[in-house]
DNA sequence: AATGAATGAGCATTCATTCAT
DNA sequence: GATGAATGAATGCTCATTCAT
């Protein structure tokens, strides 16, 4: 046990950790349970199945996600100011959590992600579509298929992430200038 | 076999096909064979092993995609132009090919590639810096490290194509826009 | 605890019942436990094993059925009336518990039965076949090695009970008449 | 391999002669497998599931059963006649191949027999209730529920059967006296 | 050259048994 | 006494790779 939440919660941490490290698909179980300090039949006591350890994992920090980032939206902002207050959020938790980020955008999970996870997912998506959606009827956010933009946005975000994963250096002021590009996705006045 | 090409290029169409349909982890080698109407046996006498199959159908569709936006970069241009040429390039591959780059840029491929394939990889991540840095060091492009900026702008891309991939409708002016949007995220007058 | 007998007696219902709907082979230990309404730690402090367990249904029920044939045994009658009897009792037993019967007879055992077990089948063995030996000396019961003559009658009844449970509806008059026949297997006027 | 048939009908040799000394439960494919003379992979090669494997043992030798006794029975005979004919079959089977008999007969397959299987088993339970209604019908065997004198019948057979397995030894005469017992379960005259 | 049978290490999962609380 | 979390050996099955024909 790695954590003070107890048998469960160290799973799951050496899930994501290992997830993280090879990929879920190529990574047994066995490495799961070493990793967190237990034996292969306790983890069978708190997850079912692989799969469904797969899905805990990610429902987990996709919720995580969702939480920060519905926490970290101003009452009143401008939608730049707002979209600065998410682009944040988002780089933010990719920042603290970059085994958890990465595992969540840069791997596969089709092929096991049950409807929940599924669930999970869609609500992060759905708060990107409704920004940019209300940005748009207020004249801020330049016109277009609200999905097509989110995917532009987040495909940006995630695209950053992989950079500094693969070993680029960024300091605050690429950080920012990245922030200020990203935006001009989006602002109508690009 | 399915190609005039002969065996090798009877498993390489294959090895793509069913590495897209489900996954090069999740594809045994049998299938690949089969898929190409070929023995085992015979695959591995046109490829040592199964990673070596794998880097090969990375390579190819890498140099096809390197070759395509080479191709497509118009001599003498703004940089807006070039961009879009650029652009069209990289979307157009991914329409022609949708299973191709969803292969090349919607798997993981860490655990595998060699170093050929990396190489072929930086081919295409390289014309691209060099373009942006040109670009800045023409006033056309915004400040900023050059990776960082091509790491946003093909994650967008990306991003938009893994979007069509799940099932989003683009109409010729949804792409229209798209581009637009994706220029700004280098334009220095955004 | 479904008995006033305890928690041993408890395990020992739970036992039968699963035992009967699975197979000893089938069963986890932690099924029996759940179905006694007792956690497994405390099945073990009843039995020292899984294989202790199901000796101990075993014996069980085959001194059940030891002592409800030794009881149905008339003091003075006549061989047919004795055999009568015997059936009856066999036949009573099946009837009344028909998941012992099933356990006992139905099942391969084998692999675990001690020795004590093995005894306690012996001796419903040994009943059946000193009363054949007798019957054989009086002149009511054909000739031929007694052992034989018991395994043809117990298989016959074995069949018997094993049809109904696969879903064969028996009259009484049915039964009256599986007696006539299984009777003529000793009599020597047959 | 250990026989001219090739690999699957060495796999079906060891695996009935294993599933024999334990039981289909209690014996990993491995042992199949190493019994066979091959490695686990190739019995894979063979038989799609463990399942299917006893599936395939348990059709093959009921069927051959079904055909010795089918093969036996006289055209134009008395009933009685009939009758020790089948007998002999079907004593002769067991006597020739003791493993088969004991698999089929002395195991429990309900979970895992398929819908052939059972088809197969069947078969051989058909022919002898259709010679028993007959017999019924020709007033040489005596009344009742068909299905139940044959379960009668095929008990005590099976009875005769194990004992000689438990250690049992019987002349011919002892088998002589065995058929007149179990034709007396029919007979209309006993 | 082509085939496909054979191999065996590797993986997900189960379950009898133990023991700290 | 009772509990149930923890253990780890065992099992069914897969698949990359080899090699005799």
């Amino acid at each position: 046990m790695t954590r003070a939440g107890g048998t469960r919660a160290a799973l799951l941490d050496a899930a994501l950790a290992v997830f993280d490290e090879r990929t879920y698909g190529d990574t047994p179980v066995a490495v799961v349970a070493d990793r967190a300090g237990v034996s292969v039949g306790t983890l069978y006591r708190y997850f079912p199945s692989k799969e469904a350890l797969g899905n805990a994992v990610y429902r987990l920090w996709k919720e995580r996600l969702a939480e920060r980032i519905a926490a970290a939206r101003p009452a009143d902002a401008s939608y730049a100011a707002t979209f600065a207050a998410i682009f944040h959020a988002f780089v933010g938790f990719a920042a603290d959590h970059p085994e958890a980020f990465a595992f969540l955008e840069l791997q596969q999970h089709e092929s096991y992600l049950n409807v929940d996870s599924r669930t999970a997912s869609a609500s992060v998506d759905g708060m990107a579509v409704e920004f940019v959606s209300q940005g748009q009827k207020a004249g801020e956010i330049r016109p277009g298929e609200p999905n097509m933009l989110v995917a532009l946005v987040y495909g940006a975000l995630v695209g950053l992430v992989k950079a500094r994963r693969s070993g680029l250096r960024l300091t605050d002021d690429d950080l920012a200038a990245a922030e200020a590009a990203t935006w001009a996705l989006l602002d109508i006045r690009s």
